[in-house]
RNA sequence: GGGCAGAUGGUGGAAUUGGUAUACACGCCAGUCUUAGGAACUGGUUCCGCAAGGAGUGAGGGUUCGAGUCCCUCUCUGCCCACCA
């Protein structure tokens, strides 16, 4: 005799069947023919622990992990720490706990956190950059970009940061401010270690448009700007009484019989080299020392407003007419960019038009818009303003005219549309010795090195004698010493330095006295390959083994914030390529899909964050609700890529899906009355198993949960079920609540994992129904809707459509003028 | 200033890509079981209107038998970049 059934209660399953599978490994089957890696962006361990964010981009990874796994593929889908760096520093310092007991803490608070919400992760492959196994590796790569020229020590200004007491990456700032703390970022002349990016500038770009590469337009788009590459030619001005020339770049050559004057960066070394030639040195000198105070903040926001000082005495020869023009120094010409001085051309450039009103210096128009002369063309519609009516009013008006036209006053080169002038006069600069062509990438390099305590150590030693020398491979990792006081200084030396036992060593050359390198690595060095370590995480004699896991040599598909485009991607990309250089790795990217979850923020449209306390934890959501309820219902919510609000009460509406799902179970029909399901479930449920099959494949989380709940709700309605369309559901619905359906499915009988079940295949002729509704629509507006057999012809559809009461009622008096029929959809009468 | 998204009920959002707008869910309303409650069950829920009917996807125009979807103009919101010559 039956007992009355068990409710659903989450408690007493998701345990038990989290440590089933951790048991049975149930999720390592590596030994699959074919291969699938799926990855998530890993986590940075914070003291404030998980928030309901956060796991947004790891259950969709769990689903589709899931998915792939029931559809045949060995599914490596791995987590781990990135540790290193200020946050974990910071909070150590604040909490007074050493870095790594902290980052020990917050591991296991983030692990527990995750084990509760049922991953399929292999935590047997978990990493931690922090680790010195681990580093290890990171030192080590480090070491073949110096031995190839790729790290070189520089004392260039760099971005320093007061509060953070470090230098920074360009990729560090936000609009002149600290990415961390948001102060306004000082330039600091500081030895460094930087990595040679712009070697791979080219790369990073050209293979961004890669069909193998699956990245959204946005993505890609923002790499691309960041990297910033620009075609121009450097032009050389000869100076004056001279035999020293400047070299200018620009991407508009074709106005450069416009070129009123010569700007200079106060960087620029044209500046001291001529300090005796500059009569009014003094000035200058003045004005250079005012712009170095400034900010880059600073420069930015004062862009409406442009300063500068001429260099008297000194003039600069236009190489196309001969004429001798002035010499400015100002900052809005950046002293990093190109050659540091740019030809100015007032009348069509922004910049140069403001500066030359300032300082009244000539415009010359020397670029008519194209159409002027004859009739207005549409092609720059809202860029000629009334003002620009006629070509000769532009020299005076208001405004430049910035865009492509017809090279007017310009020699030889008259005429020409500026696309073909550029072409020309490039070749006649060419020939003349006089330039060349050029491309500059606005994307700089890699500012490597930090002087904070909490990183890789820099493997290299300094030798009187022998100058820079690696450690040898043999003694890797070189390890962070265990220190009591790890503050950063103010002086731009590491706290590294002061660790006089750690600093000082043998020359691992001349096995004289050297001295260590004492900058650590930035954040941002263990995440740039981590992703390779998961392949082959105990591997102690290479990086990873290329033909044990050639197939899991590149992430399938990774899943992240967007937050990362420019950095994390962007360095990721360029280790990566580096790597395969060096014939470590057989691919040239290192993700082939990427996908962006949107950000989940808290309900009053806020980031979560202990200071706004609107902080949702995870471990109440499955403490309230359990864990299928809250992944199906972060699933539900929205679709993947775009930002939502936070809403608990939303939790309620998949907990009450699934207790629908586990009520089901009471209506399988036994062996002894086989009643038939009908025909409309059938069809239904083959629609589903499409529906969700493609949701999945296409990230639309939110329709493939929706569509469940339409079959669930059907299924309801029917007094019996097949156990094969149970099972079926179940299926479709263990990506989403493995632990309901891996409960459900034992209760079947089954004695196997559902996991190591197969994905049901939907069959295209269950999908079609046996008859169809049309809308009758009348001048567009719906009038009726008929149930007609599937496949009805037009004839049979308008004598039924014509029969009917309320359509007869709107074309009574009037006339047909034409009937349109799309076939299982609309009968569209037109009357007049 | 530039680039990329986006705007649909009280709320989150669907819409076979030009074919019945508002699926699914939350909330709300009414009822049922219950001493009571709801994270239970049943029904209702775009707006105006008693109804017939009409209006309706940020605003305005266009193409079409038919537009949330395509084209033009505009408004607003979010994100990213920003003196890069």
């Amino acid at each position: 005799m039956k007992t009355v059934m068990e409710r659903y209660e989450p408690k007493k399953i998701e345990r038990k069947w989290q440590k089933y599978w951790e048991k049975n490994g149930t999720y390592r089957q590596y030994s699959r023919k074919q291969g699938f890696y799926v990855l998530d962006m890993f986590p940075y361990p914070s003291g404030a622990g998980l928030h309901v964010g956060h796991p947004r981009g790891y259950i969709a990874t769990d689903v589709t992990a899931r998915y792939k796994q029931l559809s045949g593929y060995g599914v490596l889908h791995p987590m781990g720490w990135d540790a290193f760096g200020l946050p974990a520093e910071q909070y150590a310092i604040k909490n007074k706990v050493h870095p790594e007991i902290a980052v020990k803490k917050n591991v296991a608070t983030f692990k527990k956190q995750l084990e509760k919400i049922g991953f399929t992760y292999d935590w047997e492959r978990e990493i931690n950059t922090t680790d010195p196994e681990y580093y290890k590796w990171t030192q080590w790569i480090f070491l073949e970009m110096w031995k190839r020229g790729l790290a070189y020590e520089s004392n260039e200004p760099i971005n320093w940061c007061p509060s953070c007491k470090t230098g920074l990456a360009n990729e560090d700032l936000e609009q002149g401010k600290c990415e961390r703390c948001g102060t306004v970022v000082e330039k600091r002349p500081l030895r460094q270690w930087v990595l040679r990016m712009t070697k791979y500038a080219d790369r990073l770009l050209k293979d961004l448009d890669s069909k193998e590469l699956e990245w959204s337009e946005s993505i890609k788009e923002q790499q691309r700007n960041w990297i910033g590459r620009s075609e121009g030619v450097e032009v050389v001005f000869p100076i004056v009484g001279t035999e020293e020339a400047l070299r200018v770049f620009t991407t508009r050559v074709d106005t450069i019989f416009g070129c009123t004057y010569v700007v200079v960066a106060p960087e620029h070394t044209l500046i001291a080299d001529r300090k005796s030639q500059i009569a009014n040195y003094k000035e200058v000198e003045k004005y250079i020392k005012k712009a170095a105070a400034k900010s880059d903040l600073e420069r930015t926001e004062l862009a409406k407003e442009k300063f500068g000082v001429k260099l008297e005495g000194i003039e600069a020869v236009n190489p196309f007419n001969g004429e001798k023009v002035p010499v400015y120094v100002a900052d809005y010409v950046l002293g990093s960019y190109g050659t540091g001085a740019v030809m100015a051309v007032p009348a069509h450039d922004e910049r140069d038009f403001e500066f030359a009103k300032k300082y009244d210096l000539p415009i010359r128009n020397v670029i008519e818009p194209i159409g002027m002369t004859g009739t207005v063309s549409d092609t720059f519609d809202g860029a000629i303003s009334s003002a620009h009516s006629k070509f000769d009013s532009i020299i005076t008006s208001e405004r430049c005219f910035t865009l492509d036209g017809t090279v007017r006053n310009s020699g030889e080169f008259s005429d020409l549309k500026s696309s073909e002038a550029r072409v020309k006069m490039t070749a006649w600069l060419q020939k003349e010795k006089l330039g060349k062509k050029k491309v500059n990438y606005k994307m700089r390099d890699w500012t490597f090195s930090r002087q904070r305590y909490w990183g890789e150590p820099i493997p290299l030693v300094h030798c009187e004698k022998c100058g820079v020398v690696p450690v040898p491979e043999k003694d890797l990792p070189v390890l962070l010493p265990k220190v009591k006081s790890y503050e950063p200084t103010d002086t731009g030396e590491s706290p590294l330095a002061s660790i006089t036992k750690w600093v000082n060593t043998k020359c691992p050359q001349c096995k004289g006295k050297g001295k260590r390198e004492t900058n650590t690595m930035p954040q941002w060095a263990g995440s740039s390959w981590y992703y390779l370590r998961y392949i082959d995480p105990k591997n102690k004699k290479a990086l990873v083994d290329k033909k044990k896991e050639q197939k899991m040599m590149s992430v399938d598909l990774y899943v992240g914030g967007t937050e990362h485009a420019t950095r994390h991607l962007l360095y990721a990309r360029f280790w990566h390529k580096f790597l395969y250089d060096i014939k470590v790795v057989s691919g040239k990217e290192p993700f082939k899909k990427l996908v962006n979850q949107g950000l989940i923020v808290a309900s009053d449209g806020r980031k979560m964050s202990k200071r706004w306390g609107n902080v949702v934890n995870p471990d109440d959501m499955v403490a309230s609700f359990g864990a299928d309820a809250f992944r199906t219902y972060e699933m539900f919510m929205g679709p993947f890529t775009q930002s939502i609000a936070w809403n608990t009460d939303g939790v309620v509406g998949t907990r009450r899906f699934l207790e629908k799902v586990w009520g089901l179970k009471s209506k399988i029909e036994n062996r002894k009355s086989k009643i038939e399901t009908g025909r409309d479930i059938e069809s239904l449920l083959h629609q589903t198993l499409k529906k969700v099959t493609e949701d999945i494949e296409g990230f639309k989380f939110n329709t493939a949960v929706s569509s469940l709940m339409i079959l669930v709700n059907a299924m309801e309605k029917e007094k019996k079920l097949k156990a094969e369309s149970y099972k079926a559901l179940l299926l479709l619905l263990s990506p989403f609540a493995p632990h309901i359906a891996e409960e459900l499915w034992s209760q079947l009988g089954n004695k196997k994992s559902i996991f190591l079940a197969e994905w049901p295949k939907w069959d295209k002729k269950k999908i079609a129904e046996e008859t169809v509704n049309i809308a009758v629509q009348v001048n567009g507006k719906v009038r009726a809707v008929l149930v007609v057999a599937a496949g009805s012809d037009e004839a049979a559809v308008k004598a039924q459509a014509l029969a009917d009461a309320n359509v007869q009622m709107h074309i009574a008096g009037k006339t047909v003028r034409k009937v349109i029929y799309v076939p299982g959809r609309i009968f569209n009468i037109v009357v007049g």
